[in-house]
DNA sequence: GCCGTTTTCGGCCCGACTGTTTTCAGTCG
């Protein structure tokens, strides 16, 4: 038996979401469990525990028959229920949805009159013309089909968020320089701050949506036109990104960008709310939903507006996940969501000495060209040897080069000498507490023996956080954007450990990173733990990878009072010392 | 299967596009 995680009890959520489709199932009840796993993905707290504990009672979108299944499979790590309907298809059934075009309908019927249950099996059915002879199938679906499953050979279908930033820039760029455009903004999960995206989405103001339409598919970083209609098109650019353009009135405009801003989960929160005030919400318009509704409001130009009428202080796109920004903002309690102006200095940043790019200075004169106050080196430390790590005497030269170069900086700006420091296989450190006590702070993270067993692991990372010398957690699970799984590793006991401790847990800011997720930030803000937000840059370019993280932390509903690196100078000293003092 | 200021039954978001259809089903978001 495989170890349970979330994970394990989100996937098999999904899984009999599918399989009931499959079935026919009614599509109420396929909704509830897709429902239920996406509150799994998103609850703020160790939902695997509480499933252990059968303590689910009272979260809303888990009734009692996901709450009885949740148990069981946390508990007993198997789900006889799931088991008994994986049964009826075959394993590879699941990846047939991952072809462009099929969905449980198509895959029924090619299972059921064809066989067809698994991709290969496609490929050959649509080749041999079977799949063009089915009811509601034709010549032209048979050719969609295998074109979809080269496609998906060829191209990724998740991106990181530094991967497709350059083409939103670009592509917004484009569009509003159109004459025909009066307004142009991105939507989907980009504007939502998301660390992965599927594609990107579009949205135009125009009085010419053909003219628009036009110059959408024309520039020549669009590879393929996917579908094309007068107020939809989706193209494929040369990256394998999807994207999709709107084009709507101006009046529709706010609501477009609500609508396609999403989430799903948050737009349909936010229409329920509209009904029960009587009106309907689409991506174009309020509209009453009787005779006897009251009045639709009027003038809506902006989606603040929109939120406004409906009860609600404005909702910030990053806060869209339906996990409780709805009720936050009916009772005035949103977080004040940390800006980029807000941060004053950053910590966990390498130099030449270690396997960055730049030297001392040239990090420093960069962090003062970004205007910020303070900048914090951490390089490797010895044991990792594959990224050149500094043993102790090269370590001391650099303290002694920081602290040169600090008097020339004085009193404007100021250079922290730190060090990520390892923490090793059994949760000591690379480095004695004599060293580390004459640094100005210290990051401890995990850089080898990923593949501990999520009890050894916890367990190697809680003993480092109790270190009175270690300042920060470095990037708490190691995961590379669709590279990389975590490390298994218990987050709420760390977190636990990280309040107690008084440890700052770290926001790596590198797109490949962004570490510790998002979700997490609310459990550890209530714990009362601070966050770091850090570009562990390697280079002067790094530094800007900030802005990744900021918008990871906005996701975590952090404030500027929960982000240590929005200190000034002064105080951010004091913190630092503060935490040695413990 | 979930939920409830229409509360234990009856409703659950909905529009655009495509392809196979002669009026709509399936997919997607």
């Amino acid at each position: 038996m495989s170890e349970i995680t979330r994970e394990t009890l989100i996937d098999a959520l999904e899984q009999i979401a599918t399989l009931l489709e499959l079935k026919g199932e009614n599509p109420f009840k396929i909704r509830a469990y897709r429902t239920g796993a996406e509150t799994v993905r998103t609850f703020p707290g160790d939902f695997l525990q509480l499933a252990r504990d059968n303590q689910l009672e009272g979260i809303k979108g888990i009734g009692e028959a996901l709450r009885d299944k949740l148990h069981t499979l946390a508990a007993t790590g198997s789900l006889p229920f799931l088991d008994k309907l994986k049964a009826e298809f075959p394993d590879t059934i699941f990846e047939l949805f991952d072809v462009s075009g099929l969905g449980a309908k198509k895959i029924a019927a090619l299972y059921s009159e064809l066989g067809v249950g698994s991709i290969a099996d496609l490929q050959r059915a649509c080749e041999s013309g079977a799949a063009a002879g089915l009811a509601g199938f034709g010549e032209k679906t048979a050719a969609k089909l295998l074109a979809a499953i080269q496609s998906r050979a060829k191209y990724a279908d998740s991106f990181r968020v530094d991967q497709v930033a350059p083409a939103v820039r670009e592509i917004l760029e484009y569009l509003r320089d159109q004459p025909e455009t009066s307004r142009a903004e991105v939507a989907g999960s980009f504007r939502r701050g998301k660390e992965t995206v599927h594609d990107l989405d579009f949205l135009v103001a125009s009085k010419h949506p053909k003219a628009i339409m036009e110059a959408f598919v024309a520039p020549p970083w669009v590879e393929s036109v996917i579908a094309s209609g007068p107020t939809k098109t989706s193209v494929r650019l040369h990256s394998g990104v999807q994207c999709d353009l709107r084009v709507v009135t101006n009046a529709e405009f706010p609501f477009a960008l609500a609508y396609f801003t999403g989430s799903k989960e948050h737009n349909i929160l936010l229409r329920a709310r509209a009904l029960k005030q009587g009106w309907t919400l689409n991506e174009y318009r309020f509209a009453p939903t009787g005779p006897d509704s009251p009045e639709v409001p009027g003038e809506i130009y902006e989606e603040a507006q929109i939120h406004r009428s409906l009860g609600l202080e404005f909702i910030d796109p990053a806060l869209r996940e339906g996990a409780g920004e709805i009720e936050a903002a009916e009772a005035g309690t949103l977080p004040r969501l940390v800006e980029m102006e807000n941060l004053r200095g950053t910590f966990h940043n390498h130099t030449t000495a270690s396997d960055g790019h730049a030297t001392l200075r040239q990090m420093a004169e960069a962090a003062m060209e970004l205007g910020l106050e303070y900048l914090g080196i951490a390089d490797h430390s010895k044991s990792s040897f594959q990224a050149n790590g500094l043993d102790e005497a090269r370590l001391r030269t650099q303290l002694e080069e920081i602290r040169l170069l600090n008097e020339e900086f004085a009193p404007d700006f100021r250079l922290f000498s730190g060090s990520e420091v390892d923490i090793l296989k059994d949760g000591s450190l690379d480095f004695p507490d004599d060293l580390l006590a004459e640094l100005d702070y210290v990051v401890a993270s995990v850089h080898n023996v990923f593949t501990l067993p999520e009890a050894e692991m916890t367990a190697r990372i809680i003993r480092a956080v109790e270190n009175p010398y270690v300042t920060m957690l470095g990037h708490v699970t190691g995961r590379l954007l669709l590279k990389r799984e975590p490390y298994a590793v218990n987050i709420p006991a760390i977190l636990d450990a990280c309040a107690a401790n008084g440890t700052i847990i770290e926001l790596n800011a590198s797109p490949w990173r962004l570490d510790m997720d998002w979700r997490w930030w609310r459990m550890a803000k209530e714990k009362g733990i601070k966050c770091s937000i850090n570009p562990d840059a390697h280079s002067v370019h790094g530094l800007q990878d900030l802005w990744y993280g900021l918008r990871a932390a906005r996701k975590g509903w952090l404030t500027r009072q929960d982000v240590v690196n929005c200190l000034p100078l002064g105080k951010v000293e004091a913190t630092l010392a503060a935490k040695r003092g413990r």
